[in-house]
DNA sequence: CAGGATCCCCCAAGATACTG
DNA sequence: CAGTATCTTGGGGGATCCTG
């Protein structure tokens, strides 16, 4: 990452398409321990309905970063994983992570200060 | 970043957010040497139009990232920079970036691959 | 329980044109 | 050159209903 290529065309738009996703970052966060059921992940994330579960599951399988696996027992049991190429993205994921950790206050703060002299948005 | 505190709700979602828009990541990252005039940003950067460069400026500012100076000089010489806060953002920022020059063929051919068992999205 | 199908809303983002 | 205003659109994402 010594070069300009960050910009318009270049490849690194790719990975910053792959948080562009409101939900991406969080699901593969929620995987990061294993695999996990749907379900599973309804719960441990909450507020995400199952529709839009399932599109951003198939959009992270899509993109090599997830894997379904499906036991075709009795009642329909299946689950994802993380890839191993999709392990990889959770150094980055937990960098941003930290990052917000460590500076969400700053940028609270900025927001209600701009938001203030504004008109408070 | 040892919580599960990354889902629905949480902090982290902040940051996310910040990569969630097309250009924010870009233009934080086309301004890490330093100030540049929105012309320059916009050579630089290409294919952003004059109108959502000043919307994602804006944006920036508005959650203490960055800074816009104005010299009142005669051609209304306007530029922007990144805060001490803003350049905190440069170590994530890059962590993404450096994923995407890892990994970026190996995501690209996983798209290839599962567009082609389906019908070629 | 998994997840497809529908309908709807919102807004980021592009195109274009105009003002200081 | 900087920035705004307007119009339009594509698609993410929520809600709801329905099927295997």
């Amino acid at each position: 990452m010594t070069t300009d290529a960050f910009l318009a065309d270049c490849r690194a738009r790719l990975a910053f398409d792959l948080f562009s996703n409101t939900w991406n970052a969080v699901l593969l966060w929620a995987l990061r321990d294993g695999p996990r059921r749907p379900v599973e992940l309804r719960e441990q994330i909450g507020g995400i309905s199952s529709k839009v579960l399932t599109e951003t599951l198939r959009r992270l399988q899509f993109n090599g970063l997830v894997e379904r696996r499906e036991s075709t027992g009795t009642p329909a049991r299946v689950s994802y994983e993380l890839t191993a190429l999709g392990r990889t993205l959770l150094g980055p994921i937990d960098a941003v992570g930290a990052w917000a950790f460590a500076h969400g206050e700053e940028v609270m703060a900025a927001q209600e200060a701009a938001g203030a002299q504004t008109h408070g948005d």
